[in-house]
DNA sequence: GCATTAAATGGGACGCGTACTAAAATACAA
DNA sequence: TTGTATTTTAGTACGCGTCCCATTTAATGC
């Protein structure tokens, strides 16, 4: 491999620079608009390049979808800390916390859409729903709640696990199959944290 | 209102079956090659009609692949039934219901994709996901199987539809983020069904 | 300067879902 | 048969995601 002369390829900085001014300009029309405003010819025209060099940043339409992953997640974390921060009981924390994340989702089923149902359906490589690091802390943050519930159990992930696809699954079923009359979604979750606890 | 002269509106029956006949193609589409081969100017060019002329009979394209959910349910339903029928205490079919239920999307990720994720992320018109009688039906028998579970409960509601979501959560999970290192599923199914009993 | 190499552009193309409109086929009442 | 109301067709069009390729624009070592 001999290194040669030429141009060098873009500096680790200048990528990330490129990938977030595109991401960014793509989070405020989502913001402004709705995911369903997001068009690759569209953001390539706002962010002032051509449509194919997006796809030198990113891998296609799914991969900034999911770029605007981090900011939802954030802004759920957010709101569960804020709460959590007046809640001193083990239990009652694992509670709020899970009240919250549900409500969140129901409360703003775009952004539910956007994380949890951006996977087209026509898709057949099952890789694209990568979660990076970052994205994965947001949901250890159960893992540790329920740890500080069940400290000398050995069952804390089956438990944690439960607990999220569970909330998950609220939300889901909520958001997407309103004609169905669903129980209380609170209530379900109370239900769902009977078997955590 | 004066009935008047003119061709008649199509006969139910006709309407009913030139649907099916085009769901029908739509399923053998399905089948052969997933959901991602079924395109409307396809399905019309083998069904023998304009392309415009299916969008006399379907809403849209998610009015056609929601038209394949019955297959799916029906299946799952089936697959339920048969193992049932060997099962005699409420409390074991209960769990061999959601452990067959939760297996089967598992097992079949294209088909989970199909019913609970062709919603289209880009979609602003939340009443897009509707279940029909017959498709509710299906996830009616959860009912039942926790009735027999607890006759006298007044919960039973909010109790069925914990363990609906939270199954549905469970497929989500693992379908769609197979990076995080979920619990068992059969795990899951088992810690979900302790706060249903 | 030059050659080399990478990044970015431009344009064209494909198939897609879907909307619109005008023309044609159809099946009945008069 | 003629009129009328109802499908169905044909054609056009828009914007979309994505692929491909030829070209241009940097940025470097020589």
């Amino acid at each position: 491999m001999a290194k040669t002369a030429g141009r060098p390829p873009r500096s680790k900085t200048d990528i990330l620079e490129y990938r977030s001014k595109i991401g960014k300009r793509a989070l405020e029309i989502y913001r402004a608009e709705g995911s369903g405003a997001i068009s690759m010819r569209r953001l390539a025209t706002e962010v002032g390049c051509a449509p194919m060099t997006i796809y030198a940043h990113f891998d296609g339409k799914t991969d900034i979808l999911r770029y605007l992953w981090a900011d939802v997640l954030t802004d759920v974390s957010d709101e569960i800390q804020n709460k959590l921060k007046s809640v001193v009981a083990p239990v009652e924390r694992l509670q709020t916390a899970a009240q919250i994340f549900v409500a969140y989702w129901i409360d703003h089923p775009d952004h539910f859409r956007l994380v949890f149902m951006s996977n087209e359906v026509t898709r057949t490589d099952v890789s694209t729903f990568i979660m990076d690091d970052k994205t994965l802390a947001h949901f250890m943050m159960f893992s540790d709640l329920v740890e500080e519930v069940l400290p000398d159990d050995s069952d804390v992930k089956v438990r944690t696990d439960t607990l999220i696809s569970g909330m998950i699954g609220i939300a889901l079923c909520v958001n997407t199959v309103p004609d169905y009359p669903w129980a209380d979604p609170a209530g379900m979750t109370d239900r769902l944290l009977i078997s955590i606890i």
